[in-house]
DNA sequence: ACCAGAGCTGACCATTCAGTCAAGTTTGAT
DNA sequence: ATCAAACTTGACTGAATGGTCAGCTCTGGT
């Protein structure tokens, strides 16, 4: 039985836990960091989670949970522009609505990716190997482009969640006034319309 | 006076800690760690360096020194596809020959840039400025398509760097016989050939 | 062969950090 | 109002880690 109170401490915890190990990675961020930033106690902290290694967890686990959600969406049936440019609007959208997210997934992923390779070789390859297959199909069927269909979805990983996980950089550049996404919508529709438009049929 | 022991050691222990700094981030890594990966002790690793953050610092600032040499290899009189084209061929041999300088500068993006931050607003805006210049004044006169020249430039980043970045992942997806970026690069000529092709004229 | 300085190390120290615990306070069902 | 369970915490512990130091060994110029 979880109470009221359980329910609204662990919630705090994951959020202020998400906050330090998105901008501090796994090892960098530490109990005392996360229990000030969610205004609790470190032995409090470990009241709800099990150590540091499960609060963690928890954080991964709710996150692959959805992660894979945009991708998933793709319907072989739909219209192949239409369902890639929806795809990839998707997965823009989560760049700007939970970047933290991003970026703990980032930093999993460039330091090998050691607490979630399970994940990696079976949920997310299978998915991706379908989708790869469709995209495939429709290639082959002249209904988009003759791209290869991996190297496309890595196109849109790359060049969504790059706003996200860069966004320090971005802002450097731009300003902090600029939104770090601010036209990055119609550009890359335009790159992804451009690039998959069919191949003019050789007469 | 730098001897020959000095010159050997340095370079040793510098490899040694972009292998550990690049997997584990700053924080992440420990001097042991590295000690280990030089094969010498830690306080030998001392006696060439003033510390961790000093040799974390020297790493940084070998690598910040070509970072920016294939954009700035952009030539305003060159034929513009063809720079753009190559400008990303750059970026993405630099994925391929030097993938854990590229992690080690991701990392310190997604962590919010602390140590960089002077690098990023001052040469490197600098640099970005005077290229998206350029790559406007040929969307322009249409000598490329009308897009938005930062978001040109974050594309390649984000296009190139990831297949250094998030190796493990496309590792773990295309199985590990598979080079990371195999068919990246056809896959990359054929976007940006589509993408900057210039509008036809509306008469 | 000598030796000054460069190169190297085992033992040690101070701090940080994950995690524990005994003893407190609050909550909510009765 | 009572009380058992839920919740909270100050004070602590042991391990990890960055860094120091006194003294050792090796190197290269004479």
């Amino acid at each position: 039985m979880t109470t009221r109170i359980q329910r609204r401490n662990r919630r705090i915890i994951l959020d202020a836990a998400l906050e330090v190990f998105s901008s501090h990675g796994f090892r960098g961020a530490t109990l005392d960091q996360i229990a000030d930033q969610a205004g609790l106690s470190k032995p409090n902290l470990l009241y709800y989670f099990d150590g540091k290694e499960a609060i963690h967890r928890a954080l991964l686990t709710e996150l692959l949970h959805t992660w894979l959600d945009p991708l998933r969406e793709i319907d072989p049936r739909g219209d192949p522009q239409t369902e890639i440019l929806a795809y990839m609007r998707r997965k823009l959208s989560m760049s700007r609505k939970t970047p933290r997210e991003s970026r703990l997934f980032a930093n999993e992923i460039i330091q090998g990716a050691p607490r979630i390779e399970s994940f990696l070789r079976g949920d997310l390859k299978s998915l991706v190997d379908e989708k790869a297959a469709i995209l495939r199909d429709w290639a082959q069927g002249g209904r988009i482009a003759r791209v290869d269909p991996y190297h496309l979805i890595f196109s849109v990983w790359a060049l969504t969640q790059h706003y996200a996980d860069f966004e320090a950089q971005i802002r450097m550049i731009r300003g902090p006034d600029h939104d770090p996404t601010d036209g990055a919508e119609p550009f890359l529709e335009h790159l992804y319309t451009r690039l998959l438009a069919p191949d003019s049929p050789t007469p």
